[in-house]
DNA sequence: GTTTTATTTCTATATTTGTAGAAATATAAA
DNA sequence: TTTATATTTCTACAAATATAGAAATAAAAC
């Protein structure tokens, strides 16, 4: 698949982002609770290390569903509602 | 991922189903225009085999985003636009 | 400056997945 | 009943992915 338009590219990437339990889980988790640090949702997922969610957390990221913020050594993770209402509104119910 | 609840593995699912490019494309097809049948997909896809494709509406319709209605050899799929609605209603736009 | 805490990157591995050819199944047409 | 068409299942395989331990990076606390 080479010749695909940027918008159905995001697309895929949302989708794929949220195809898999464990990211769904983070992205359902933010939409509740905004602004949780890797460690935070760590604790809240349990039995996944560290480098593990911290890959999830890339692809969700690099995806455009969610939003960083850096805080000294924190990084602070929330949902772009914007893109999750275009995408996947069922994340905000 | 063992203990999630049902809707959380349809919603998996679905976002599966829906994050790879095929299948999203299949899946835009059948909103623009409903009753394809597979051999119609395969030749507005085009570079597809048949196996593929049948792989990736299965996945689609196991998800229970497509309905599928038979007619002799054929079957022709459709969108589930209720579950479309609630899962991903960018689909329907 | 040393230590602690938070996160990422590197590396490796087992599993999943997308792909398609060949064979099988099923229905329609001739 | 033979032939053609539509789709699925079987089989195989290369590529992608989820996982986590170890090492690296970065910032804070002491």
């Amino acid at each position: 698949m080479e010749h695909i338009n940027a918008e159905l590219q995001q697309a895929v990437k949302i989708y794929k982002a949220l195809g898999e339990p464990t990211r769904l889980k983070i992205a359902l988790l933010l939409t509740e609770e905004r602004n949780l640090c890797c460690s935070d949702i760590g604790s809240k997922l349990e039995c996944v290390a560290g480098s593990t969610l911290s890959h999830h957390l890339k692809q969700l990221t690099d995806s455009g569903l969610l939003k960083l913020r850096k805080d000294g050594t924190y990084i602070y993770y929330s949902v772009n509602r914007e893109i999750a209402q275009k995408y996947a509104p069922y994340l905000l119910e």
